[in-house]
DNA sequence: GTGGCCCCTGTTTTT
DNA sequence: CAGGGGCCAC
């Protein structure tokens, strides 16, 4: 019993009602900061413990590798040894195609089947496109791979596609022979994974039985994202038990255009109506500020359980709101709050930088190296969808599965050999009049030499060099079962003469070459589990899972990579229209409500302090454009705000001379430009000629009142040292004079040649001895001056 | 068969 | 502006 206590400690009533709840179904809707990783593991571990359920017995699943991972090491830590081996807690992917590897007899594929990632589907669907004659400008391969996609997702089969307008009936075609061509490959697509699993367990009740037997309990993760495939195969392998135990947030479902469906909670109400529900609303994270900002911005929201998220740790500071006057300018901001932080003191792994498109990180990161502040970026460009890598991955493949045309066509003549488009289109014939796959022939060849059936098919030249190439995978093949997965990587390398392909010497080179040697050493982990173990692993792990190691550095991520992360400082840049919400979506509700969706899931990653940062102009295509302020700052109360960077409050609207250009900017009537406080100009300007126009000359005036534009009087009580809006900034001395000599904790002495207050805020120009020129935030740089 | 040049297009988010 | 694909000249 003192077992179960300790599960117990610490958690609040509900809880531990979730912690605790009796067999059927459980749905717990689990607010941002709720503890809803907690319950999940301490449920796990409380069956285990407490109800003598064999740990083998549940099936747990998340969205992410990593939160897997995460589990199992909390799980680990809980049960000690117990848990070790034969657990099923993994991602959906992953549990899937473990189950459909064990039961591959019941498929058109073997149990070495291969995992085509979205790369290959898309080369695939442009494959067929150019087979049907279709006009790849009309009927773009990612769209059509998106449309079979989301068929699959909604477990939609090829001759099921609804066909509603000519573009369905191509779709439905190009469809049914990407199947084909998939099976032929020996292989699935990751949506696969998902569908085939549904109907394999629907189709053959034996195995329903057996499965959904087994899984005494189903716990899921992040219900809010499964999609139909997802929460059909959650039906049917807690059919036997009833003890299906959902946790998430409808507020947190940013996955739609994967399929994913939040109504999927609703249905969950309806499709078990003795379910209980469980709503975690206390939230250990952030400061009420935080919360109550994000409230503000989720409670436009419709179709959703409404929550009332509290905190018990105060108010804390006001959500900075920054205007640049560019995007250079934004991310120069960023980069130089946190410098100066970080220079007071403050932990680098303490901030976290987000943003919509993965695109954004550029000037950010460039910012970052221009100022030597270190940083680790979240995704981006992908690992795994690097050049050197998937000419790797495609000669592994191959050689795991000679039926995998796609990767044969990608490694046959990679480096350059010799084999062009006339030999390979005699390669295809030949495969499909001897009805083997090509990788069967060119084995084939490779072996019999000249004696092969199929030698006279080619011309000598292209016969031979297939030959020789056939005769290498051979060897390969032969490798994989007599030494190890490094042997016979490195057996590739050699034999390929791949790093004098990719490393020329230039730095470029060099990177490719260091990217193949961290695959190669990940290829060693991989010694004792094999080939179909490590490519399934290359397959089925994200990017994300591959978050570099803490380093106590800034983290820079999208959005969508930060969910269920936290940090006790968050930087959400690009607050533009276009940007957040996405160009994308403006014109589809329910698009509008997934983006609102993915700013409150930046809005509650920030446990104490918010930098809401936009830029006045951007550049795109390399060219810039104005850019407006995002809907989504209009939802957050003026009083939890506090604004800095190049608008500045000023006498309310009639006074002003100022027109608005576009309708967006009537938010802004109250706002005037005057010059940016130039923190930033040691940081790179724009290409093209600078800002030429500020309107300066306004002062702000002192008779400014917010409260008698609001009638609201802002909270006195912020834990801050923000000046509230409602009286006119007092007057700060300067603390430092031009000539005086200071000392920083970091940068040694210096020489103070310039101080001034701008926007109410003590702006230092100091020249340090070791690192020179520097500006600085008098308030956060701690200077003591020394004469 | 290969390499280079030019044009075009395109920027969500990822298991 | 940048990367990819198509086309053309060796």
């Amino acid at each position: 019993m003192t077992e179960t206590l300790d599960l117990l400690n610490g958690l609040n009533p509900q809880q531990i009602q979730a912690v605790t709840a009796g067999l059927g179904q459980v749905l717990v809707l689990a607010g941002p900061g709720s503890g809803k990783t907690r319950v999940l593991t301490n449920r796990f571990a409380f069956l285990i413990r407490s109800m003598g359920v064999r740990p083998y017995s549940i099936l747990a699943v998340t969205f992410t590798n990593k939160a897997a991972r995460e589990m199992e090491t909390r799980l680990e830590r809980l049960l000690g040894e117990q848990v070790k081996g034969g657990l099923w807690l993994g991602t959906f992917h992953s549990i899937c195609a473990r189950i459909l590897r064990r039961e591959a007899d019941y498929l058109p594929v073997k149990s070495n089947f291969v995992i085509m990632d979205a790369d290959d589907q898309e080369a695939l669907v442009r494959r067929i496109l150019k087979e049907f004659n279709l006009d790849e400008k009309l009927y773009r391969a990612a769209s059509i791979h998106g449309a079979i996609s989301t068929a699959k997702n909604n477990l939609v089969l090829p001759k099921s596609y609804p066909a509603r307008s000519y573009r369905d009936e191509v779709v439905s075609r190009v469809y049914g022979r990407y199947q084909e061509l998939l099976e032929a490959n020996n292989s699935l697509d990751f949506d696969d994974l998902l569908l085939m699993s549904v109907r394999l367990l629907d189709e053959n009740p034996a195995l329903r039985q057996k499965y959904a037997q087994r899984f005494e309990h189903v716990l899921v993760d992040e219900f809010q994202d499964t999609n139909l495939a997802q929460y059909e195969l959650l039906r049917q392998l807690s059919s036997f038990h009833g003890n299906l135990f959902a946790v998430g947030d409808e507020d947190q479902s940013i996955y739609r255009w994967r399929g994913a469906d939040y109504r999927n909670v609703l249905r969950f109400e309806q499709d078990y109506p003795k379910a209980q529900k469980i709503l975690l609303e206390q939230n250990y994270r952030s400061t009420q500020t935080v919360l109550d900002a994000a409230r503000a911005v989720i409670d436009q929201n419709r179709n959703r359980t409404p929550k009332k998220l509290f905190s018990e740790r105060g108010r804390g500071e006001r959500v900075i709101l920054y205007e640049a006057a560019d995007d250079y300018a934004e991310a120069a901001f960023v980069v130089d709050t946190i410098q100066q932080n970080m220079a007071a003191g403050v932990a680098g792994g303490d901030f976290a930088v987000m943003y919509r498109t993965n695109g954004q990180s550029r000037l950010l990161e460039e910012a970052f190296l221009r100022s030597g502040v270190a940083y680790r970026l979240v995704g981006a460009q992908r690992f795994y969808g690097r050049r050197e890598i998937k000419d790797l991955i495609a000669y592994l493949r191959l050689i795991s599965n000679p039926a995998d045309e796609l990767s044969l066509l990608r490694a046959i003549n990679v480096p350059p050999r010799g084999i062009g488009d006339k030999t390979l289109v005699a390669l295809q014939l030949c495969s499909r009049q001897a009805n083997l796959s090509p990788g069967e022939i060119l084995l084939d060849l490779g072996q019999k030499g000249d004696q092969s059936s199929f030698w006279s098919f080619f011309s000598g030249r292209g016969a031979t060099i297939l030959a020789d190439f056939g005769a290498m995978l051979a060897e390969w093949q032969s490798a994989l079962e007599k030494t190890s997965l490094p042997a016979l990587f490195d057996r590739i390398l050699l034999d390929t003469g791949y790093q004098l392909y990719i490393d020329d010497g230039s730095e470029e080179g060099n990177d490719r070459w260091s990217n193949v040697q961290e695959l190669q050493r990940l290829a060693y982990e991989y010694e004792d589990r094999g080939l179909t173990a490590f490519l399934e692993n290359l397959a089925l792990v994200s990017d994300q899972d591959t978050l570099p190691e803490e380093s106590n550095v800034p983290t820079l991520m999208t959005l969508h990579a930060a969910k269920g992360l936290e940090f006790p400082q968050v930087f959400i840049s690009g607050l533009d229209e276009g940007l957040l919400p996405h160009s994308r979506s403006i014109d589809d509700p329910e698009e509008m409500a997934e983006e609102r969706r993915l700013f409150y899931v930046g809005l509650t990653r920030a446990r104490n302090r918010l930098y809401l940062v936009r830029a006045d102009r951007r550049s795109t295509y390399g060219s810039f454009q104005d850019s407006v302020p995002s809907r989504f700052l209009e939802d957050i109360p003026e009083e939890l705000i506090k604004r800095q960077g190049m608008k500045r409050y000023i006498e309310t609207s009639s006074t002003s001379d100022w027109n608005p250009r576009a309708e967006r900017r009537d938010y802004y009537s109250r706002w005037e430009s005057t010059p940016p406080p130039d923190l930033n100009l040691r940081h790179a300007m724009p290409p093209q000629n600078s800002k030429a126009n500020y309107r300066g000359g306004k002062k702000a005036s002192s008779k400014t009142n917010f409260e008698g534009e609001t009638g609201q009087s802002p909270k006195a009580d912020f834990g801050d040292e923000i000046e509230p809006l409602a009286k006119p900034a007092p007057e700060i001395q300067a603390s430092y004079k031009a000539g005086n000599r200071v000392r920083h904790p970091s940068w040694g002495e210096g020489l103070v040649i310039q101080d001034r207050i701008l926007d109410g805020e003590e702006i230092v120009d100091v020249a340090f001895d070791s690192v020179g020129f520097k500006r600085l935030l008098a308030a956060l740089a701690h200077l003591e001056i020394i004469r």
